[in-house]
DNA sequence: ACAGAACTTTAGACTTAGTCTAAAGTTTGA
DNA sequence: TCAAACTTTAGACTAAGTCTAAAGTTCTGT
């Protein structure tokens, strides 16, 4: 691992208020430089591949812990199982190869939209999943 | 089952091509007549209670076979890891109750939208869920 | 109506993704 | 520096869903 990179990880995550632990760094450096989208079994895959020591455990425990600090954002998409985390955590939509499966982000400014609830409902968040083609 | 829900259920399958079997029909009176957005495990924790005889297996051949039919769609919450089968299958969105998880249908109507994609990339489907409050 | 082909159902083993446990190790802060 | 708080670990466990192959049911052609 690049120093810049360790020491960017390590700041993020002092930043964001949690422990910093080799392996937290590990992790994040990989998730925010190495990877796209991945789910959670592909960050246990390559950490398995690229640190010595490192359970399952502690890449579930380090995901939901960057989720709740607020780094990380799961998405759970129509055509697959698994939990996909998203370091993008500003407002976006997704769209999905249906050849290749690939998750692209759609920049929000190219979905305009407005929506009518019916009396009394409030919306709070809104996830949009675009299926397509390349 | 009232008889006249039992004759719709045999039609709906026959004229999906599908083959007319006691434990279709009894669970597609339980998806269509009784259930609204119910996951894999509510159908076949209601088949066992209702049913003398349903395999698990059978239920999630027939839901399958449903959806295959185009007589049924699946999905994937956003804030859930269960599959949800859905028996509107024309366009429409949906709203998750952030407080009870109640799945409720939008009309297509009261969601406008237009999106501009990357050059060459072709919408197929999409998906919208507003989380929210009633 | 009958035989054979095709399809469906079954119990239960299996798989996959993820959570839990409790003991050992690490980090923090007075 | 020491104790409290937090983190990591291996592996058992859970939940949702798939698979298997044998038995049962439905369909098709005559």
């Amino acid at each position: 691992m690049k120093t810049k990179d360790k020491q960017a990880s390590e700041k993020m995550l002092k930043t964001a208020g949690l422990q910093v632990t080799a392996q937290r760094v590990h992790l994040c450096d990989f998730i925010f430089n190495q990877s796209d989208h991945p789910t959670a079994e592909e960050v246990w895959s390559w950490a398995q591949k690229n640190i010595d020591q490192m359970s399952r455990a502690t890449v579930y425990n380090t995901l939901n812990s960057l989720v709740d600090a607020g780094l990380l954002k799961t998405l759970r998409m129509p055509h697959s199982d698994k939990l996909v985390f998203d370091f993008n955590v500003s407002e976006h939509f997704h769209f999905i190869d249906e050849k290749t499966g690939r998750i692209e982000d759609l920049d929000p400014k190219d979905l305009s939209w407005s929506l009518k609830l019916p009396k009394g409902w409030k919306k709070s968040s809104m996830e949009v999943f675009i299926k397509g083609r390349k």
